[in-house]
DNA sequence: ACATAAATGATATAACATTACACATCAACC
DNA sequence: GGTTGATGTGTAATGTTATATCATTTATGT
């Protein structure tokens, strides 16, 4: 694992590589990273725990964006669909992206007692999920990987 | 994979295999398969398809059960607490489970174009996740495995 | 038969998400 | 530089999924 957001770190480096490498890509590929899109990514790179679309809605609101769900939605299918925040589908809620900007297959590590979750490769070609698809016939397009459990930190602090 | 709901197969025997399982096993849990709890296993039997727990309060309502969600989360709860039903995160939905009765920990091949969810294992133990969260010290208890994707029957009739 | 625990009925509400339409802004072209 | 079409935003209404709470009933063990 390139890095480990279950263990303290430099959070602000985290955010401005994050922000950099998304308004890089949208220059390059000529995408709009208008001001609630942006906004909508530094609220979820703020912290490494998903949030709901209600919880972004409301800080969106209180920055003198709209406060109506679709508000909040755009800009996330803007930013999921262009790769800088992913949806975990175990918590309906919202993630920022740690290595944006390349297509690539999520996997998530999410701590029950923290709520931190973590981003790891899916290797969606390799594993036993895959093995079964090959053998039934199935051919993958998405894969949903999360795994919920306790991290090493929060393992560490209730023994 | 040992079975193969992609394909035509004798369905009423699946259902009659997993109802009976069920039975077995919860008389000996001492587990209570009441009428609505049976009843909504035979629903989510009837196809191997994900049915959204509203699907299934409409069908119980008409068999005289009750109109209220409590009554579909309720016996939903029940049966994905004892290993009969799984809900599939990436749908919010519910599928009957095709090899009940003992502990196990499920992957799913979802079907985009026919909707049928096949149930594979997901061995939580290997793949690249699994690697990943040693790595991070992370300690998995439970696993969403969801693959989606066009099964064989289905690329054969839309090529 | 009684006490207890488990299950159900019923009401209300919370949490998550989409449709639809009006208006504004932007980029491109003449 | 104004027109046009495409994209983005504001807002209202609604749809979908899920839970909390409390009263009542039913099953179980003694």
């Amino acid at each position: 694992m390139q890095n480990d957001h279950f263990q303290p770190h430099d959070h602000a480096r985290c955010i401005s590589t994050a922000l950099d490498a998304a308004e890089r890509f949208c220059a390059a590929q000529g995408l709009r990273l208008t001001p609630v899109r942006k906004r909508t990514l530094e609220i979820l790179l703020s912290e490494h725990r998903a949030l709901g679309a209600y919880d972004i809605l409301a800080k969106l609101d209180a920055d003198g964006f709209g406060s109506q769900p679709p508000v909040a939605y755009r800009a996330l299918d803007f930013l999921t669909a262009n790769g800088f925040a992913h949806k975990v589908e175990a918590l309906n809620a919202y993630v920022a992206c740690t290595h944006p900007g390349a297509e690539h297959a999520p996997a998530f590590l999410i701590c029950r007692s923290c709520g931190v979750v973590e981003e790891a490769e899916a290797a969606p070609d390799k594993g036993p999920l895959a093995r079964a698809a090959r053998e039934a016939g199935f051919a993958i397009e998405r894969a949903v990987v999360e795994a919920q459990g306790t991290c090493p930190a929060c393992r560490s602090a209730h023994p």
